[in-house]
DNA sequence: TGACGTAATTGGAACGTTCCAATTATATGG
DNA sequence: CCATATAATTGGAACGTTCCAATTACGTCA
């Protein structure tokens, strides 16, 4: 059990000074004098002191923390989202719920209760698929803000940040197009998230910009996986007139597709393009290097903690969007001549 | 801003009874009738009251979060760790502070002091490197449980549960020599890490086992992930006297190993053979499959939280030291013969 | 020395719970 | 109808802070 931590008033009572005192000298008040101050501190490291940061919550009715809900934490792009998180909420002196939904609904509000119960001050949530605009609204609306990332959440007011998916699905269809390619597939995810739908239309207008008719066959739907992407090639290879290249849904499907082509004799980069989008660490590394739509996870997942933490310092609630720019990042995969200058910068 | 939440006074008032009725209804205790409980439940309801977890946790002195640090959580194995313990957490009922530490010592240290004023009932540690025993003895001397998971930390008394690295590098290196090799580098990590220490050893003393001399020049360190192994290979590369199979570190150098191997004109499988470690998603869906221990991180977190948890709820605080074990999974990086029989079971 | 302004310190209430001891309501037996 | 046991309910103190109003200490000026 150990005995009840030292207090405020047991350092005030051997500092000989009252807990008030005590408490100014912890909230580095200018009030109280150099000496009194020494004092205190003195007795604070003594005694081992530490702070009970619930007390002073309880009694200020506002706390330090933030809840962070993501839906798919092995999934590395969420992972890193998490460290940007992680870093500028720490930074500001705040600790984090980080919890991990699984791409349960379910879960998912039971955490957000359990978060709202341990009072946190805001929440940033990376929704899990099929999450209603009911399941943040009591929290929204008891005045605790939210910012919702990656994942577009229609119909509930309130913050977000995404990255510009259409623009990159779109941008890298065209390359893929300037490369010469024209029969061009869609591989990876469901229909029923808002990324999905963004950056198929990303795809289809590109197409459609070019003069080229989709062919609805070429849009392959797979867990938005590594193994959903073995999974999509196989149904890709099995098609008359089959695709040349393919705009993956995210580099976990990509490098799926990748592992799928090797085992179907094929070299990705050279016998088949592969463009993904999100540029998780392993693109760059891997073989090939893989050409992808640069989302930068863990840079959105800084600004969305600022985000929010600027929202919780200032009281304001009002809803922001940011869409943040992607930018394609030419590597090996897509079979474009090899530059390296572009990495450079 | 909005008005104070409501309190557990306002329902009370508001059905006609205590607070300290109000509060056994909340705990669920047999005491009250079956009328005012009903009663009280619709009011709670009605007033959309929310539980102040913090209050409670000032008066008992104890409270339902534990806290989680970890050195990566970019590295899949680390994620997949967290994610086990999330599940078990959660569903104690219980919320966690997951904080990344980045192998930084500094960093670890401030979220461990932050996490101890906010009241962690226990904490679950995956030590940065370089973390000494003075880093958590404050904590453990204050008498809150801690659970040391993946890497050991000697010299502290606490409860510790790791993997079998040794028997498992052990495995892997007898399973290569069966295969007729002679010339097996180890390849990844650094020394300062215990888990490189054990897996090391195992490796020597397979080799020992069957009269191997150990080449010094075949252990070849770089950093634990992708982008290590494929420098690590740049370096084995050039060696007289090539080694034809490797043990890397883990599974992320050995991906690196087997994207250096294609950079350099070889075929991972074919003309060298490659075994990892730890068996993240991604070794069974890679092409070629990756040979590799399987040390089933999510498993580990799950039994790491238990652990923990049976620390928390019985108040006892003597050290449990567990080691899981591990087995070799047979896959087609290594060059055996492919079964595909013992990935059934 | 007395009055006054500023600097430093302090007591006590409050935050939202739990828990104990005490009280009140209800049932049971004679 | 009283005594008594049991079932329900309740008031108030406590947990460790913060914050306000009030008090005390101290120097300065006339």
């Amino acid at each position: 059990m150990s005995r009840t931590r030292t207090s405020i008033v047991d350092i005030a009572r051997a500092a000989g000074v009252s807990k008030s005192t005590v408490s100014l000298v912890l909230q580095k008040s200018p009030l109280v004098s150099e000496s009194t101050r020494e004092k205190v501190n003195a007795h604070i490291v003594e005694l081992g002191y530490i702070y009970n940061r619930g007390a002073a919550s309880l009694r200020q009715s506002k706390s330090k923390i933030v809840g962070i809900v993501v839906n798919d934490l092995t999934n590395s792009f969420f992972a890193e989202l998490a460290v940007g998180m992680d870093m500028v909420v720490q930074s500001a002196g705040y600790v984090q719920f980080l919890a991990h939904s699984g791409e349960s609904v379910d879960r998912q509000r039971e955490v957000i209760a359990s978060m709202r119960e341990n009072g946190i001050a805001g929440l940033i949530l990376s929704p899990a698929r099929g999450t209603e605009p009911n399941d943040i609204k009591a929290l929204v609306e008891s005045g605790i803000p939210v910012v919702v990332v990656v994942r577009n959440l229609p119909g509930v007011k309130v913050s977000t940040l995404l990255s510009d998916n259409y623009a990159g699905a779109k941008a890298a269809v065209r390359h893929l197009v300037g490369l010469g390619h024209r029969r061009i597939a869609f591989m990876g995810g469901f229909q029923d998230t808002a990324v999905f739908g963004e950056r198929l239309r990303g795809y289809r207008n590109a197409l459609a910009d070019v003069g080229i008719p989709v062919d609805e066959r070429f849009i392959i739907h797979s867990a938005p996986s590594r193994a959903g992407g073995v999974i999509a090639l196989e149904r890709l290879m099995v098609l008359t007139g089959r695709p040349t290249a393919a705009l993956c849904l995210n580099d976990a499907v990509a490098f799926g597709v990748c592992d799928g082509l090797r085992a179907n004799g094929l070299e990705p980069g050279k016998s088949f393009a592969i463009i993904g989008f999100d540029d998780v660490i392993e693109a760059k590394t891997a073989v090939p290097a893989l050409t992808t739509v640069s989302v930068d996870p863990q840079g959105m997942g800084q600004r969305a903690a600022q985000l929010l933490l600027k929202q919780i310092n200032s009281g304001q609630r009002d809803q922001e969007s940011i869409i943040t720019s992607v930018r394609l990042v030419v590597r090996q995969s897509c079979g474009a001549s090899v530059k390296q200058s572009e990495e450079m910068a």
